[in-house]
RNA sequence: GCGGACGUGGUGGAAUUGGUAUACACAACAGACUUAAAAUCUGUCGGCCUAUAGGCCAUGCGGGUUCAAGUCCCGCCGUCCGCACCA
């Protein structure tokens, strides 16, 4: 590259660090604590720091930062924090595996990552930087522990866990793989452990309630809560067990197929397997089999549904002598309303898999809306219709027969209706060394005793060995041996520690005060909260959120925060996506180890062997198609890297990452940068008037359309409303138009502000300037310059376009009927036939109906 | 398996939410500048038919509603996300 040359392109390197210092040095993006302005709070989903930023961080700091600067500019006190999801799995797995001690390894990504961050140019109040793995922040959740727990919001109880015997370990879903642990590859056995919940299901209907409010949350979003919280309304219905005093309890919300009934189906897990299996070795070792699935219910539903059958019978409620088996079945979940069913195979798909299976009647009791008999073969009807085979149900609705049956079976006193939450309370325990600890003593004598006031917070210990197999805290005699609070005699504290959504749960109420003693400053916070605007990745749609949500409303219940909804806009981003490639035998490569050949095909760097091009996948470590920010953002600056990212893709779907999009965005950037170089030293001063319409029209519509494109999230429309505006102005002469050009390059400085805030200063700068773009107020538009005086309308024969016409804004119809009808391809079209009607649609579309 | 979404040129996408489908960009091709290349600038660019005017066909596939469907409804196909201890 010649010295002339890069003379004539935007030095973004000198740029961004001149840029980036002034904004520091003015504290242009620090919270104000001037309560009397409007406040905005935006807030992307803080980074588990995982080593360095990749490009999904990118995408979503980008945007957050496009809606940070522009609500700033528009004149509001803007909250936009950062901080560290710092606790969780993959520390202690790099402690295991590199020997090197969680803190350490998490300290030292928090450090490279918040200098990639800062590469960006995010206009971020730093002074507000948190770290959930820092005891100032994690005291406070100790302290609203041990509230809630006061409050009735947590209680003790056991629950299932995946347990790797080899190991010594509980395992995350993830980590079972085929029923095996990922480390030790030993099969997993489910075990009971006693945890901490919270009580969420408590608020099951108000989280569903509320979700109604949530109009600035995505559709989708809410969908997927309320299907989650699953509300259902059923009967539950007491079963007479043959020749036994007992009773079993199932939960059904068909209750109108009570005639089609065949068999009862209780999960692996319930009191009364358990009680069966302790005179049944076959029994157990089945519950044993089903153990080795795992607790992941996405495993449970697609394995093979298989049963076991206990001999024990039960009497069906309203047919006189029938009996039904009682199997114990592996797709039977106990976390869903009593772990037992009644199962009619004809009506319900999996009910269906377990009778062919094992030989189950098969009756139908519903027939479809104009059918006279129904016959199943495999697939269960679950359609509307009318009661068959069903006694006094016969002709009545589904939802008559429920009402009926249940009146029926609740005046028999054999059962009771029963709303049921899919929702299950949360358990927040977890047997692991890096997240915050819970302060809890047990005392053999006493029982659970927390941890007194003036002893918390309760701090992880540092010399931990990771050697082992097991919870290191466990093995930590030191710090787990405690006197009693109660009787003073040795006791143990709690080795668990908190589920990581705990710490992301409110983690946004405490940037509004990061240093407050208590979790919450409440000025502080009903000043700033709720969030106006979170922005983050789909996969978080329904626990982090949900988790959040109930976790404010407890806040709001123990005094530290004075509102139930957290977030009051919500966006989801799309991911980012790159082509893969592999080798003939099949291992991933590297986008940087790929060459194109002379002719077709794509060639490994080094070894020229040809590779196989895969379609474009989500960015991941292991197939290899990962592009590094850091990279990217010092070959083309960060201004590019930011306008790629909000370019062309809907910022709700995926974003192919493609080396031509990237170098499109660098072309642009310095294009722009160009223009206005070349133009300064000819525009005249700022303040200059145009008298140039046209021109005009274009620029106030693009101020327009930008302004409207980001208050909607079209971040890609607002780029492409730049680049018209750009072409327009491209064409402009500075020497016989500069009060134009002046006019539409401030306008586009302005525009770009949010998007590329380094060039935006630099051009504002070259513009004459002082006051930083930062500082600068959003530009406004004249409305009388976007309407048109004329309109150019299409013409349509049958439906068929034939033709546009030009005619005055909001013309009369007889004045647009004539202009079409004159059209010689409408003449032509309607070949003398005679005109039944004419639909116009004033400024849209005329169309002449024969 | 259950729940949720998405599908438009060679490519990413736009379409005022039922009213001119393909804005804007990328790639490609042609031209200008250059010893040459890069960069830059100009032009062409959904398919088929046609000398032109113009016509016909195209928004994953198949139906439907409507004067009018990428948009609404029904049924398929494909891809992606979540499923409670990954974050």
């Amino acid at each position: 590259m010649s010295a002339e040359i890069s003379h004539s392109r935007f030095a973004f390197k000198d740029a961004e660090e001149r840029w980036q210092s002034l904004w520091e040095t003015r504290g242009c993006f620090n919270a104000s604590d001037d309560r009397d302005r409007p406040k905005y709070y935006v807030l992307e989903m803080f980074p588990y720091p995982s080593g360095r930023i990749h490009m999904g961080h990118v995408r979503n700091y980008t945007m957050g930062d496009v809606v940070a600067r522009y609500k700033r500019a528009c004149g509001f006190n803007v909250l936009h924090p950062m901080g560290w999801d710092a606790f969780g799995m993959p520390a202690e797995n790099a402690a295991m595996e590199k020997k090197v001690h969680p803190a350490e390894w998490t300290y030292a990504n928090i450090d490279t990552m918040r200098r990639q961050l800062k590469m960006m140019g995010l206009s971020i109040d730093w002074s507000r930087e948190i770290a959930t793995c820092d005891p100032n922040y994690y005291q406070h959740e100790q302290q609203m522990f041990l509230e809630y727990l006061e409050a009735g919001l947590i209680e003790r109880r056991e629950g299932w866990v995946n347990w790797d015997p080899v190991d010594q370990t509980v395992l995350a879903n993830e980590q079972v793989i085929d029923g095996k642990g990922w480390r030790s590859g030993a099969a997993v056995e489910k075990r009971l452990l006693s945890q901490w919940y919270f009580k969420i299901t408590d608020y099951a209907q108000e989280l569903l309630d509320a979700l109604e409010d949530l109009d600035r949350w995505p559709e989708k979003v809410r969908l997927m809560q309320a299907n989650w919280i699953g509300r259902s309304e059923g009967l539950r219905i007491s079963f007479k067990i043959e020749g036994q005093e007992n009773r079993l309890e199932v939960y059904t919300t068909r209750p109108d197929t009570i005639f089609g009934a065949s068999f009862c189906a209780i999960s692996p897990e319930h009191p009364l397997a358990a009680e069966l299996a302790a005179r049944d070795n076959e029994l157990t070792s089945f519950i044993e089999m089903c153990g080795q699935l795992g607790t992941s219910e996405a495993v449970i539903e697609q394995a093979e549904k298989i049963g076991y059958e206990t001999g024990l019978r039960v009497k069906h409620p309203f047919i006189t002598g029938k009996t039904m088996p009682v199997y114990v079945a592996n797709f039977i979940l106990m976390e869903y309303g009593t772990g037992a069913i009644f199962g009619c195979p004809a009506h319900d798909q999996r009910d269906l898999d377990f009778a062919r299976k094992y030989g189950i009647d098969v009756l139908p009791v519903v027939l479809p809306d104009g059918k006279h008999d129904v016959s199943i073969e495999n697939e269960a009807y679950v359609g509307p219709g009318k009661l068959t085979n069903s006694e006094f149900l016969n002709g009545l609705s589904i939802e008559d027969a429920k009402a009926e049956i249940t009146r029926r079976i609740e005046a028999a006193g054999q059962g009771l209706r029963e709303v049921n939450f899919r929702l299950r309370d949360w358990g927040i325990s977890r047997q692991r060394y890096w997240g915050c600890p819970i302060p809890i003593i047990h005392c053999e004598d006493c029982g659970i005793a927390p941890v007194p006031a003036a002893d918390l917070p309760v701090i992880l210990p540092e010399d931990v060995n990771f050697g082992a197999p097991g919870n290191p805290l466990e093995r930590h005699e030191d710090w787990k041996t405690v006197d009693c609070p109660k009787c003073s005699k040795p006791a143990r504290r709690e080795t668990d520690t908190f589920d990581t959504f705990m710490d992301s749960s409110w983690y946004y109420a405490r940037f509004t005060a990061p240093n407050a003693d208590t979790p919450t400053n409440r000025d502080a916070a009903d000043y700033w909260l709720p969030v106006d605007q979170y922005i983050g990745g789909i996969e978080h749609a329904i626990l982090h959120l949900l988790y959040s949500r109930f976790y404010m409303r407890a806040m709001t219940k123990t005094g530290h925060a004075g509102m139930d909804e957290p977030f009051t806009g919500l966006f989801t981003q799309g991911m980012i996506c790159h082509q893969t490639y592999r080798t003939q035998s099949g291992e991933w490569v590297e986008p940087a180890d790929v060459v194109e050949g002379d002719g077709d095909g794509i060639f490994h760097v080094e070894t020229r062997e040809p590779l196989i091009v895969g379609r474009s996948e989500k960015m991941s470590k292991s197939k290899k198609n990962v592009i590094d920010p850091e990279d990217i953002i010092k070959s083309y600056g960060a201004d590019t890297a930011r306008w790629f990212m909000l370019s062309d893709s809907p910022p709700d779907r995926d974003l192919d990452w493609t080396e031509a999009g990237i170098t499109g965005a660098w072309r642009f950037a310095n294009r722009l940068w160009r223009i206005a170089a070349d133009a300064a030293k000819n525009l005249p001063e700022p303040g200059a008037t145009s008298q140039n319409t046209e021109v005009r029209r274009a620029i106030h519509r693009a101020i327009a359309g930008v302004t409207e494109d980001l208050e909607a999230f079209h971040f890609n429309r607002s780029v492409a409303r730049v680049h018209e505006l750009v072409n327009v102005l491209s064409n402009i002469d500075p020497k016989t138009d500069g009060e134009t050009l002046r006019e539409g390059l401030e306008a586009v400085t302005l525009l770009i502000g949010p998007m590329m805030p380094h060039l935006a200063e630099e051009l504002w700068h070259t513009l004459g300037h002082e006051t930083p773009v930062a500082e600068t107020d959003w530009p406004t538009f004249d409305k009388s310059l976007l309407i048109q005086d004329t309109v150019k309308i299409a013409v349509q024969v049958q439906g068929k376009m034939r033709g546009t016409v030009e005619i005055a804004n909001n013309a009369e119809k007889p004045v647009a009927e004539e202009a079409a009808l004159a059209l010689p391809t409408v003449i032509a079209s309607l070949n003398g036939k005679k005109i039944k009607k004419i639909i116009y649609v004033p400024n849209r579309i005329i169309n002449v109906i024969h």
